[in-house]
DNA sequence: TACAGTCGGGG
DNA sequence: GTGTACGACTGTA
């Protein structure tokens, strides 16, 4: 009586009775299906009061079935639990929410797991997961998967892609067109604001037409979806954005939020049953990394495409550890959210506190290996069984004897997937079809296992503990010191240290080749894989603006010798440059980048300056387009809570007065302007006066950008020459014209 | 000079 | 349903 399909896992979600589950079939038809699947939580403390927990159970509304067990708590052994296992898991929430109310004082674990990572873990599957599916009616009996997350080249699912597009962000102005494309159909119809409807009926005929999978949108998670959900209610019509037709549409409220020393801005959210919407620009991983990063995203975190299209950073590590845990029976503790938070010496990305900093030698210096350690921190902590609840003992570079605890264990399959896509496309040809997406799965997957060693510092983390986290440092430190020594050995010059990096330098060595005798002395040294990033034909460490005797850490530039420029803390690589700025500070590196050593640049420098004049007699005749001279710059408060009027903090009150809010998080955009009050909101509505920017503050920020480069760049040309050439030059902050002698013959 | 505010890092 | 460092730098008063 039982009927077998095989396909991609699309979509899982709860309904009133079981679960909901979305299978594309290899015969092309879209399955609905539903599964029986019961989901626990435990609860933990003194017998008496587990005892009050199981009478009140049995008397509430939900279905629940009851048992004691044993089972692991990470931090303190086997305990015995209640297992609380409710048939219906859409009802889930709501009982645990009461048992937490009516009984505070028991410890908690998975009570708020979400069901979709539950299922992921019960059958190992993964959104888009080839699987074979046994039914009975529409009732699934039996889910296998016949690939996992970690394959290297998944079997692509034949999506059904629809796209829309308006022509510009209706936050900011006010959409003219709007873009519609599925498969090979594109076209372009006029947003029409007399016949108000009109695009709502266009957009629910291509939705009926094709039938879409994913939805793919610009801004649709704040304006289009809202206003066809609008639409549809004011006027009672009816409108399948769902697939799932018995199925709300689920939406979420903007909210902002801080993560890793930022505050993010996140717009309501719109997430459809059945069908997919992903907005790229509300999505966190779009931009950089596209659809393929998503689903990889996906795969590897197994939450559902809309969640990991949106996903932050903590919540796709935790996602793992979480399924890690679930598939190793262990208990996920249960956390209340601590509103007070006490400042702790945590550390993130940057890692400074606990890495290794070394001030650099200022200046350009030639044929300069600069080598890092290939994923180090995920890395160690795999090597080390570095975990919260694994005990330490020093950090003297043994491998830990004990089992791999659930942060390795996490962690591992991630690492090995990541080494095994970069080696690679070691071997792929450069025009290999295969090189970008593979290139973007690894990219993504880095994304996690950066964020995972931030996460071990949390202390809210279910999974994280500061001893672990500083053990993860101490490795580094440790690692990096016996680098040195290995470079010292081999008789290198250290350039500069920085975390899981060094830059050295030795006579004569000056392609990969000679670098390989001190890569294999560390990796004989530490065990660690450590890797040639380049060999570069020049670098500059820069000296710090408030005392150029000052090196600072990560402000470099340099040219590999492929002619390939490496950056690093210049206003190049600032969001908050103006991009003519940029730009031209890009464009003059890559001009030098053309010399094929360090002493060609001499030659270059005429060729420099014509370069930088044309720019600047552009920017002076005002024929730099306005677009290129915006500061973007992302809001930290409310408009209210400046106490200084800064730039953007002026720019965001004339949008207020223009009826425009930017909440914390989000971006404004101004130019400079002369006179009161200096800038000018690009948002407002209208036109500005090109003749009310500020061309001579321009200009400043211009010649910084300029000097940035070039001033280090003539110092080491320079030496008994002649000729000159006028320049600003920054001196603590004041503006001074500066000669800087220029050899004759250039 | 003091202070307020933004940014980086990864790729 | 995220996980609020720290130093460099710029702008304002």
């Amino acid at each position: 009586m039982s009927e077998t399909f095989t396909g991609w896992l699309f979509d899982v979600y709860p309904n009133e009775t079981n679960l909901t589950l979305w299978l594309i079939g290899e015969d092309g038809q879209r399955h609905r299906l539903s599964q029986d699947f019961s989901v626990s939580v435990y609860a933990s403390g003194p017998f008496p009061r587990l005892r009050q927990l199981w009478k009140w159970l049995e008397e509430q509304p939900v279905q629940v079935s009851l048992a004691r067990q044993e089972r692991k708590d990470v931090f303190r052994g086997m305990a015995p639990v209640l297992a609380v296992a409710v048939a219906q898991p859409a009802r889930l929430d709501e009982l645990f929410r009461a048992m937490i109310s009516k009984f505070p004082d028991l410890t908690y674990y998975d009570g708020d797991i979400s069901i979709p990572l539950r299922h992921a873990a019960a059958f190992d599957v993964f959104p888009l997961a080839r699987c074979t599916v046994e039914v009975q009616g529409e009732k699934v009996v039996k889910i296998s998967p016949l690939n996992t997350p970690w394959d290297l080249e998944p079997e692509a699912a034949p999506l059904r892609i629809l796209t829309i597009e308006p022509d510009c962000d209706p936050a900011r102005g006010t959409p003219k067109t709007i873009t519609i494309a599925f498969e090979r159909n594109n076209y372009t119809l006029p947003i029409n604001p007399d016949k108000k409807a009109s695009l709502f009926w266009t957009v629910r005929a291509d939705i009926k037409r094709f039938d879409p999978d994913l939805i793919l949108t610009s801004w649709g998670d704040t304006w289009l979806m809202p206003y066809m959900v609008k639409t549809a209610q004011e006027n009672a019509y009816d409108l399948p954005l769902n697939r799932d037709e018995g199925q709300a549409v689920v939406e979420r409220k903007e909210h902002t939020y801080f993560s890793y020393g930022q505050i993010v801005y996140r717009g309501q959210q719109v997430h459809l049953r059945g069908r997919w919407h992903i907005d790229r620009e509300n999505a966190m991983l779009w931009k950089d990394y596209g659809l393929t990063g998503v689903l990889e995203m996906a795969r590897v975190t197994r939450q559902p495409a809309q969640e990991a299209a949106r996903l932050s950073p903590g919540t796709g590590i935790s996602s793992m550890q979480f399924v890690t845990a679930l598939q190793n029976k262990i208990l996920i503790p249960w956390h209340k959210h601590q509103a007070e938070t006490p400042k702790t010496a945590m550390e993130l990305l940057r890692s400074d506190m606990g890495g290794i900093v070394y001030q650099p030698t200022i200046g350009l210096h030639r044929e300069v290996g600069g080598i890092d350690f290939v994923s180090m921190y995920p890395g160690m902590m795999v090597k080390y069984n570095i975990s919260p609840e694994v005990p330490r003992a020093a950090a003297d570079l043994e491998p830990a004897p004990s089992d791999p605890g659930i942060v390795p264990l996490t962690l591992a399959p991630l690492l090995k997937k990541r080494l095994a896509l970069k080696s690679a496309l070691l071997t792929l040809s450069k025009f290999d079809c295969r090189r970008p997406v593979i290139q973007t799965m690894a990219s993504a997957e880095k994304w996690l296992l950066v964020t995972c060693f931030g996460y071990l510092g949390y202390k809210n983390a279910r999974f994280g503990r500061i001893e672990a986290h500083e053990a993860v440092t101490a490795y580094g430190r440790e690692a990096l010191l016996r680098a040195k020594e290995a470079a010292e050995a081999l008789d290198f010059e250290i350039l500069h240290m920085y975390v899981d990096g060094l830059w050295v330098r030795k006579a004569g060595c000056k392609t990969p080749a000679d670098f390989e005798a001190l890569l294999s002395e560390i990796t004989e040294r530490t065990g660690l894989p450590i890797s040639l990033d380049g060999v570069y034909r020049w670098v500059v460490f820069l000296p710090s603006r408030v005392n150029e005797a000052v090196p600072v850490p990560n402000r470099y530039f340099g040219v590999f010798q492929d002619g390939t420029l490496k950056v690093r803390g210049i206003e190049a690589r600032r969001r908050d440059t103006a991009p003519f700025i940029a730009e031209t500070q890009m464009g003059l590196l890559e001009l030098l980048a053309k010399a094929p050593e360090a002493d060609g640049l001499k030659d270059l420098l005429p060729k420099a300056q014509a370069f930088v004049d044309k720019h600047l007699t552009a920017l002076r005749k005002g024929q730099v387009p306005l677009e290129k001279l915006l500061v973007s710059q992302r809001l930290t408060r409310e408009v209210g809570e400046y106490s200084s009027p800064s730039p953007a903090a002026r720019a965001v009150k004339q949008l207020q007065v223009a009826g425009r809010t930017v909440r914390p998080g989000q971006r404004v955009r101004f130019l400079f302007t002369l006179g009161r009050p200096g800038v000018h909101a690009w948002d407002v509505p209208g036109e500005p006066d090109r003749r009310c920017i500020d061309l001579h503050r321009y200009a400043i920020l211009f010649e910084r950008a300029v000097e940035t480069v070039m001033a280090p760049i003539r110092q080491s040309v320079a030496g008994g020459a002649e000729g000159e050439c006028l320049y600003l030059f920054p001196v603590n902050k004041a503006w001074r014209e500066v000669k800087v002698e220029i050899a004759e013959d250039l």
